[in-house]
DNA sequence: GGGGCGAATTTTAGCGATAATTTCTTCGGC
DNA sequence: GCCGAAGAAATTATCGCTAAAATTCGCCCC
């Protein structure tokens, strides 16, 4: 997320609200439409509703969440309509900061991407269970991978936008029944994406995330569930 | 703006209170930096600080304000470096939603766009003071001008991260100290756009637009007071 | 006498409880 | 069967309390 938070230290009960809605929100426990009625969240999450109507009220701003006014939040609604524009966006902007990452990152920005594949493939060989790590979950490195592509854009306005799209799609795979979707060719995919990128094939590049973002949106659309 | 907000009939405090703070970011009257202490908003905007809050935290999250652990919030700095990457990334996006749009446009979006500039052409030559005043008139003429041309681009996701982009730069354009803003062929170049993009002529229609943006962060760049 | 460190005071943000509006529901009348 | 009004429920806003941070003042050391 963007958060232009400079978490100094201390969080506030706002913030821990903010960070646990958008788990679950993202996660899929909290379904779609889903009415989010602040005495329900507060036993759920155990704070007041002063933090809770913070936390909604970021999460409203980034579109997790919708609110209507005097008529408090809701779950945003997931539809195949908005999941086909959320990747054909995401590939737009992606494309853009992959192929400036490309023309313009540096030794550090290759190496980067390096670790950030080697972290995700070893994780994915390992079961969650044996993999004992800092690194968090199997989200949170292909997450860190696919951000590391887009790194060296030098625009952390751009990297924004994709982080929060890639946040909205994440939602999506998990709203969807695709349990086993790892054991897709996921990780030969980041593979070749990861050498087009360090042989700083652009075109080659850019055509397999698209075709990466483009498949995943299928299988989320054949096997989901949505509206 | 994005605001997933399906504002219904009455508004909200926290609503009224986000728009008029927005309004004196944007506009200048908050400078950049300046700590926004709630005793101090509460008086000015005549609200409490629970709807002061929920707007603040709206605004973090778009980046107006930041906001800082058990430290309260300040209006976002300002920079020379942040308004190029700004304008950067807003020539990144803006291309491609207008690519698109120019593409899929059909003739309703045509007329729009015609509509669209006819009416700020009229304000523009109605009264010189109006145009000067920020009334904000014709900084909504303005920006619905922009946002047309790139209205058929068929992601309102994208949209919105344009919006939001035209939002920030215009905080920076009310933040200069350019006077003669107005001295510059601006209606011309409006309308340069307006016939390439009628023309269906893509890449000139590109071109000006990046050309547009890109001076007037000159202007901005040269005549204004960042750090 | 000047400067820097530390503790007490003041200020400010964060949070919860309660009151006030608004909306939703239900029941009665036409 | 439909419209309207009263009751119920939920959201929104105000206020006060607690805790954390910034400031000030005093003290000690140089």
């Amino acid at each position: 997320m963007p958060s232009a938070t400079a978490t100094n230290g201390r969080e506030t009960l706002a913030s821990i609200a903010y960070q646990r809605l958008l788990d679950d929100i993202v996660g899929g426990r909290l379904q779609p439409g889903t009415k989010l009625r602040l005495q329900f969240l507060a036993e759920r999450y155990e704070v007041g509703n002063s933090p809770l109507r913070e936390a909604l009220n970021r999460l409203s701003a980034n579109g997790m969440v919708q609110r209507e006014e005097n008529r408090g939040f809701r779950v945003s609604p997931a539809s195949a309509d908005e999941l086909s524009e959320l990747i054909r966006t995401r590939c737009w902007l992606e494309e853009t900061a992959l192929r400036e990452s490309i023309r313009r990152g540096d030794a550090a920005w290759e190496e980067g991407v390096l670790v950030a594949y080697h972290r995700l493939s070893k994780r994915n060989r390992l079961s969650d269970e044996q993999y004992v790590s800092f690194d968090g979950t199997w989200e949170d490195l292909h997450r860190a991978y696919h951000l590391s592509l887009l790194s060296a854009c030098d625009s952390s306005i751009l990297l924004g936008f994709c982080a929060q799209l890639h946040e909205q799609t994440l939602r999506y795979r998990n709203l969807s029944s695709m349990k086993d979707y790892r054991d897709r060719h996921e990780l030969d995919e980041h593979r070749t994406i990861r050498d087009a990128v360090l042989d700083r094939d652009a075109d080659a590049a850019v055509e397999l995330l698209r075709a990466h973002y483009r498949v995943t949106g299928e299988i989320v659309l054949a096997s989901g569930n949505l509206s």
